[in-house]
RNA sequence: GCGAAAGUGGCGGAACUGGUAGACGCGCUGGAUUUAGGUUCCAGUGGGUAACCCCGUGAGGGUUCGAGUCCCUCCUUUCGCACCA
C-alpha cells in the first residue's frame, strides 16, 4: 500500500478495475430485485458543470449503496441531443448540429468517467440517433390513428428569434423560455397532443403519489389548474343573425351583478369592431404588443375600450355593452369574461375607471365596512346571500350557482362546465435539429401518414442552418418524395418534434436497449417504473409533465404495463458560488471568478471584505448565485478533479448540504473533504503497516475496545438508514467522521484491539464507498480481501455490539438541565428515580422545595418538577 | 395575489418521534513540528460573567413537566405560478 493518498492513480485504477469487468452492465434477472435509479440525461452543451456533477453523484451513491444491498440496480445514461444550442453553434462556427453534439457527446462522457459512476454504458443512447427517434415517429403515427395528435391551425406563441413555436408551457412572462424574446401571436398550422384528455387522470394521480415532493406536486396540479364553474352565452345580433358571445365564470352566483363584457384583444368580435373603429383598432395592436412585452410592467394599469357593440343578458335580457381589456386572455377559457364589478377586484377597478356601473348583488352577513361603489373592500369577492337578483335574492352561493345553471341550460344558453389550465400540447418545431415529423404533403391527397415500414424518416445530419430559417427547406433530397397514397410527387413535412417529446420516455428505451424491432419490450416492465428519479426542480413541470402523459399513452396502447414512470422523484438543489464584481467607470459591471478573489476576514472569521488577487484592490461580494457564464462564478469540474480527485470532489458535494437544499460552493470545502480522505488514508496505511489482522472480533474486551466498537456499530446503523430510508448523506458523512475521531483516539496495540481497529476501518470504508468508490476499493485491497467491493455486501450492525450494560441519563429541574447520573441498563423507571433524586447537585437545585412532580425517560433523561 | 419551503454561532449545516441546542465540517485563535510557507498534530471557539450562573434557534403570544420542533398572529427570504374570470 502507498503511504501517501495519490487520487489520480487510486482513482484511473479502480476504473480501469471496473471497466474491464464490465461491472456495471446489469441483465434483467426476474430473480432479483430490480431497482431503477435514474438521473435526469444531459444536454450534450459542451461540458458538464457542477450542478451535474451533484445531480449524477447523488444518483451513484444510491446505486451503489443499494446494489451493495443486493439489488439488481440499473444505472443508465444518455444525452438529449436534439435541440436549439446545437443550431446556434452551427450558425457560429459553421458546424453541422450532428458534429458539435457528438463531439461534446464524447468529451462529456470522458468526464462522467473521469467521476467513477457506476454506469450501464452498454444502454447509452442520444436521442438524435435515428434508432431512436424512428420510435418517437412510430408512436406520433399511432397517436394520429387514435386521435391522441391532431392537426390545428390557431393562435399560437411564435418566438420570433427562433422562428419558432413555443408550446404554452414554455411561455414564461411572456417571453420565450430559452431566448427571453418577447413572444409575438401568429396562425400558424401544426401538430398537438391532447395532453387535455388525461388532465382529470394526471390531476388524480398525484393525490397517489408520495415518493414525490409536494411541492412538486402542488406545481403540477396549478398548472394544470382545474376550476368548476358554469360556461354561459350572451346572445346577440350582427348582421341580421343571431350569434352567441360564450364566457365562463367560477362566480355564476354573481350574474345578476353584471354591467359588462370584457373580451380579449384576439377575440373575433373585437377584431370584427375594429374593422370600423381606427382607434380601437389600434388600442388592439397595443394590447397585442403590450401583453408580450410588459408582463412584469403592466402589473396594475388596466386598459380598455369599448367596442360599441352590445350583448343581451341571458337573464334578464338587459343590455351589456362589450369592451376589449388587456386583461383578458385569450388563450384561457373563451378569451371573454363577465364584468361583476361590485364582486371581482380587477372589475371593480375597470368599472371606476371607465365609469360603469357598480351593482351590489352579494350580501355577507356581518362584513364591515357597507358596500359603496367608491371603494373596494376584500369582502366583496367572499361567498354569500343574494340580493337585488330577482328570484335568486336570498340563495346562497350553491343554490345560486344551482338555479341559475339549471334556467340557463333550459334556455341553452349554458350549463355547469369544468375549465383547464392546461392546453393541449403544441409539438411541432420549424427547426432543422429534431426529430422529423412523418408527414408528407401531396397535391392531391393532402397530409398523408409515412407509412411504418419507410421509417425512420432520417434527418440529413450534415447540414448548416444560417439562420435563415430551416434548412429542410431547401434540401430537394430530403423534401422531394413520391405520395404513399397515389404515388405522385410530394413534398415532405419539415417541421420537426419538440425535444420535450425526446426526453418523454427515454426511461423506457434505457430499459429496452438496442431493440431494433420495436419500440419497447418485456424488460422495460421489469425495470419499470424508474424507482429513484433525479434531476433539478426546474423540470417540476414540463418534462415531468409530458413524460407522465406520454408513458399513460404507451400504457393505453398496452405498451408498458406502468401508468406513472417515476416512482420516487428527488430535485437536487442549485450549486451556488459567490459573485464578486466592480463597477466600471461608465456604468457597466465587471465579474472576477472567486477563484482570483481573496476574502479578508476579522478575528473571528467573519468576513468584512474582498480584494482581487491581481492587483489587491477590494471587489464587491454581491452575495451567492447559480453558477453562470455572465456571473463569471463557475467552477470546472474537470480541473477540480484534476487538482483533488474524484473522490474528494464527491464528499465534499455531498457532504456541504442535504441533497434538496441548494449547495453554497467553496474552495476551503473541497480543501477539508481532500484533508479527511487523506487522513483516512493514513489511519488505514498505519494499521496495515503494522500487519494485518482479523476482523473477527471474539472473546472477552476492555471497556475500551467494546466502546469503539458500539460506537462503529451503532455508526453504521444511523449510516444505512441515512443512505437508505432518509436518502441524506451529509450526516452520514458526519456521523463517519465522528466516529473517526473517536477511532484516532484509540491506541491500543494488543492483538484483541487490532482486530477492534481492523473492524471498524473495514466498517469505515464499507460505509463511505458509495460517495468515494475508488478510495473505497483501494483501502478494501489494502486492508487484505480480494474481492471487489462493489459486489461485498452491505454490513449489517452486530446486536451483541450494540448491547450496553449502563445508560447516561440527564436530569433536568423545572425543565432546566443540572446534572447527569450513570445508571445500569437494566434500572427500573423506580430506580433511575430514587438514583436522580438522590443526585447531590440536584439535592441541592430541590432543596427546601417540595417535589411535586417527577417525570422520567427512559434511557434518557429524568425531569424534577418542584 | 395564490401555492410551497425556509429563517439556528463568523459560515455551511445537525438536532429524524416534543426530551442534553449548536453534532460534523469550514473559518478563526493559541501552541507543537518546520529555515520559512504549506502539510500534519494538540487545545480552544454561541453571547454575557472573575465565578456560581444567566441569556440564547426571525418577532410576539399560547399549549406542555419540558418547545428549534406543536398551535395562533406577524415579519423576512427563497422558489414556483399569476391580469386564471
Amino acid at each position: 500500500m502507498q503511504p501517501q493518498y495519490e487520487p489520480s492513480v487510486v482513482e484511473a485504477e479502480a476504473q480501469a478495475f471496473w471497466a474491464d469487468r464490465r461491472a456495471f452492465a446489469v441483465k434483467e434477472d426476474p430473480n432479483r430485485q430490480s431497482y431503477y435509479c435514474l438521473c435526469m440525461f444531459p444536454y450534450p452543451s459542451g461540458r458538464l458543470h457542477m450542478g451535474h456533477v451533484r445531480n449524477y453523484t447523488i444518483g451513484d451513491v444510491i446505486t451503489r449503496f443499494l446494489r451493495m444491498q443486493g439489488y439488481n440496480v440499473l444505472q443508465p445514461m444518455g444525452w438529449d441531443a436534439f435541440g436549439l444550442p446545437a443550431e446556434n453553434a452551427a450558425m457560429k462556427n459553421g458546424v453541422p448540429p450532428a458534429k458539435w453534439t457528438y463531439e461534446n457527446i464524447a468529451y462529456m462522457k470522458r468526464q462522467l468517467q473521469s467521476l467513477g459512476f457506476a454506469l450501464d454504458w452498454d444502454r447509452e443512447l442520444a436521442t438524435c440517433q435515428p434508432e431512436y427517434y424512428r420510435w418517437n415517429q412510430w408512436l406520433f403515427l399511432k397517436m394520429l390513428e387514435k386521435g391522441i395528435a391532431y392537426r390545428k391551425t390557431g393562435v399560437v406563441n411564435w418566438d420570433p428569434i427562433d422562428q419558432t413555436v413555443l408550446a404554452n408551457e414554455q411561455v414564461i412572462d411572456g417571453r420565450g423560455w430559452r431566448t427571453g424574446a418577447p413572444v409575438e401571436k401568429r396562425e400558424i398550422p401544426m401538430y398537438y397532443l391532447r395532453i387535455t384528455d388525461y388532465a382529470q387522470d394526471l390531476l388524480d394521480a398525484l393525490n397517489d403519489m408520495p415518493g414525490w415532493p409536494e411541492r412538486v406536486r402542488a406545481m403540477q396540479a396549478n398548472w394544470i389548474g382545474r376550476s368548476e364553474g358554469v360556461r354561459l352565452s350572451f346572445p346577440y345580433e350582427l348582421g341580421g343573425e343571431q350569434r352567441l358571445l360564450s364566457v365562463f365564470t367560477t362566480r355564476a352566483d354573481t350574474l345578476m351583478g353584471v354591467t359588462f363584457v370584457a373580451v380579449a384583444a384576439e377575440h373575433p368580435l373585437a377584431t370584427y369592431a375594429a374593422q370600423s373603429n381606427p382607434q380601437l383598432a389600434a388600442f388592439i395592436e397595443e394590447c397585442k404588443r403590450g401583453t408580450a412585452q410588459e408582463a412584469e410592467i403592466a402589473l396594475m394599469e388596466k386598459k380598455g375600450m369599448p367596442t360599441g357593440l352590445f350583448v343581451d343578458h341571458p337573464v334578464s335580457g338587459e343590455r351589456v355593452p362589450v369592451w376589449v381589456g388587456n386583461y383578458v386572455l385569450m388563450t384561457y377559457g373563451e378569451g371573454a369574461v363577465m364584468g361583476v364589478p361590485g364582486h371581482d377586484e380587477r372589475d371593480f377597478a375597470f368599472a371606476l375607471k371607465y365609469n360603469l356601473p357598480i351593482k351590489q348583488v352579494i350580501e355577507v352577513a356581518g362584513a364591515e365596512p357597507a358596500f359603496t361603489d367608491q371603494q373596494w373592500h376584500p369582502w366583496y369577492a367572499e361567498h354569500g346571500t343574494l340580493i337585488h337578483s330577482g328570484k335568486y335574492d336570498g340563495l346562497d352561493y350553491q343554490q345560486a350557482v344551482d338555479a341559475i345553471a339549471a334556467d340557463l341550460k333550459a334556455k341553452s344558453l349554458g350549463d355547469k362546465h369544468v375549465q383547464w389550465r392546461l392546453r393541449d400540447w403544441g409539438i411541432s418545431r420549424q427547426r432543422y435539429w429534431g426529430c422529423p415529423i412523418p408527414l408528407i404533403h401531396c397535391p392531391k391527397c393532402d397530409v398523408v401518414p409515412v407509412p411504418e415500414e419507410d421509417l425512420p424518416v432520417v434527418l440529413p445530419e450534415g447540414l448548416v442552418p444560417d439562420g435563415s430559417g430551416n434548412p429542410l427547406n431547401k434540401t430537394p433530397s430530403f423534401l422531394d418524395c413520391k405520395c404513399p397514397k397515389c404515388g405522385g410527387p410530394a413534398r415532405r413535412e419539415t417541421d420537426t418534434m419538440d425535444t420535450f417529446v425526446d426526453s418523454s420516455w427515454y426511461f423506457l428505451r434505457f430499459a429496452s436497449a438496442k431493440n431494433d424491432k420495436a419500440m419497447v419490450d418485456e424488460r422495460a416492465n421489469y425495470w419499470s417504473p424508474v424507482n429513484q428519479y433525479i434531476g433539478g426542480i426546474e423540470h417540476a413541470i414540463l418534462h415531468l409533465l409530458y413524460a407522465r402523459f406520454w408513458t399513460r399513452v404507451m400504457h393505453d396502447m398496452g405498451l408498458v404495463k406502468v401508468q406513472e414512470p417515476f416512482q420516487n422523484l428527488l430535485t437536487q438543489g442549485m450549486v451556488l458560488n459567490d459573485i464578486y464584481s466592480r463597477r466600471t467607470g461608465e456604468g457597466a459591471i465587471e465579474y472576477f471568478n472567486p477563484a482570483d478573489v481573496t476574502v479578508q476576514v476579522d478575528a473571528k472569521g467573519a468576513r468584512i471584505g474582498a480584494t482581487l488577487n491581481s492587483d489587491g484592490q477590494p471587489v464587491e461580494w454581491e452575495g451567492m448565485r447559480t453558477m453562470s457564464k455572465s456571473k463569471n462564478n463557475g467552477v470546472d469540474p474537470t480541473k477540480l478533479v484534476e487538482q483533488y480527485g474524484a473522490d474528494s470532489v464527491r464528499l465534499f458535494m455531498m457532504f456541504k448540504a442535504p441533497p434538496e437544499d441548494t449547495l453554497e460552493w467553496s474552495d476551503d470545502g473541497v480543501e477539508g473533504a481532500s484533508r479527511f480522505m487523506r487522513r483516512l488514508w493514513r489511519m488505514v496505511h498505519e494499521h496495515v503497516t503494522a500487519g494485518l489482522v482479523s476482523g473477527a472480533v471474539s472473546g472477552e474486551l476492555t471497556d475500551e475496545q467494546r466502546n469503539v466498537r458500539r460506537a462503529a456499530h451503532s455508526t453504521l446503523q444511523k449510516v444505512t438508514d441515512d443512505l437508505g430510508r432518509r436518502r441524506v448523506f451529509n450526516t452520514a458523512i458526519a456521523a463517519v467522521m465522528e466516529f473517526m475521531n473517536t477511532l484516532s483516539k484509540f491506541e491500543d496495540q494488543s492483538p484483541q484491539g487490532r482486530a477492534v481497529r481492523q473492524e471498524a476501518l473495514e466498517l469505515v470504508v464499507q460505509m463511505l464507498s458509495p460517495i468515494v468508490p475508488h478510495a473505497g476499493h483501494a483501502l478494501w485491497r489494502a486492508l487484505g480481501h480480494s474481492d471487489p467491493l462493489i459486489d461485498h455486501p452491505w454490513p449489517q450492525p452486530d446486536p451483541a455490539a450494540l448491547v450496553r450494560d449502563s445508560i447516561d441519563v440527564v436530569i433536568q429541574v423545572n425543565g432546566k438541565l443540572r446534572s447527569q447520573i450513570t445508571v445500569e441498563a437494566s434500572a427500573t423507571e423506580q430506580q433511575i428515580r430514587e438514583a436522580a433524586l438522590a443526585d447531590s447537585t440536584v439535592q441541592k437545585w430541590i432543596e427546601g422545595k417540595p417535589v411535586r412532580k417527577v417525570i422520567v425517560v427512559k434511557g434518557k433523561l429524568v425531569n424534577v418538577v418542584v
